[in-house]
DNA sequence: TGATATTTTCAGTATTTATTGAAAATATGA
DNA sequence: TCATATTTTCAATAAATACTGAAAATATCA
């Protein structure tokens, strides 16, 4: 009895843990249903099957399919394929570091970088424009360009670097530094 | 003519930017009308009022209303009143470090607290549980805890720092540390 | 090859989110 | 106070996004 109560908590907070997840994918532009699954294979001891997945968040065969090719082509998720058997299992990325440096790197590629460009075509358009409306629009597009190129670098050097001991080394110069 | 030539480029290149900010604002989960009224105060000389607002975007008064009031909220707009005028005007923050860490401070306060809090409910149900599974689960959750505390400083440290300065002075240290 | 398991696709539908537009509320000036 | 300008609200509607389920395609085994 104790086991099972301790299955039952175990299993309540996991689906807490994979609703909260995919609330906060959602808030950060990642579809609810992808944030999910990857929760929950983040959390499981295994790889799962598309079916389970289906049956653990209670949806249809072709929600489970396009989210899991969507973690799949993100790098978030692996395929894996145990000989003797048909089905096709799914595991996540458990890392942590290298989650993150995944997530980095590819909204970086799909969103920051088109962004980048768009910014600097709107600058290059501007540059030689005269009048006064001109040059402070071209001024307010060049700050934007420097700081979103500079956060951009950041961001890339942060995801590059090996270990996640990173972030801590970072914090404790942040710390010194301020107040 | 030249004049005019040059007027159109200007309202161009600025229609571009208002509709790259737009997009980009809602691949991070910001409504792509508030990111274009943004971009649009942002470059704008002077304040505007809800009907520039309206005539510029051609939307509806609603829609300019709420966005504006929802811009106002995150602190990323004020409200301009001009003496012996009834209308309401409005202007936005321009100055790009200080916008980045009014958005930081939001979206820490508005998303990514909550998240930990519910991340530390998380582990708190399982840290006392038995069996594998709850161990493995459980550390899982501290990873991710750990990591999303240790983002959120580095966000806060950063977002509190006074100069924009901070963002060459991480890039030049992460240039050394690192290839 | 045929039988069976599994994956993929996608038109149709549901749900969520955003927008409109007009009425109600509020503020201002005469 | 009344007339007018302006802002606010919100039910109705539109648009965008996500999901379903079943048929088609593909893969595997005997």
């Amino acid at each position: 009895m104790i086991d099972k109560e301790a299955a039952d908590l175990l299993s309540q907070a996991r689906d807490e843990f994979v609703a909260q997840w995919g609330a906060m994918g959602n808030a950060w532009g990642i579809n609810r249903t992808m944030a999910q699954i990857h929760a929950l294979l983040m959390t499981s001891d295994r790889p799962l099957t598309t079916d389970e997945v289906m049956a653990d968040l209670k949806i249809s065969r072709g929600n489970a399919h396009q989210n899991l090719r969507e973690l799949t082509g993100w790098g978030l998720v692996r395929s894996v394929i145990r000989k003797g058997e048909r089905k096709e299992y799914f595991e996540a990325e458990k890392d942590v570091w290298r989650m993150f440096c995944i997530v980095a790197r590819e909204r970086k590629r799909r969103e920051i970088e088109p962004a980048l460009k768009a910014l600097k075509a709107c600058d290059e358009q501007t540059r030689s424009l005269r009048g006064e409306k001109a040059v402070a629009f071209n001024r307010q597009i060049r700050a934007l360009l420097e700081f979103v190129g500079q956060a951009d670098s950041v961001l890339d050097r942060v995801s590059r670097s090996e270990g996640s001991s990173i972030l801590p080394l970072l914090l404790k110069m942040l710390t010194k530094s301020k107040n």
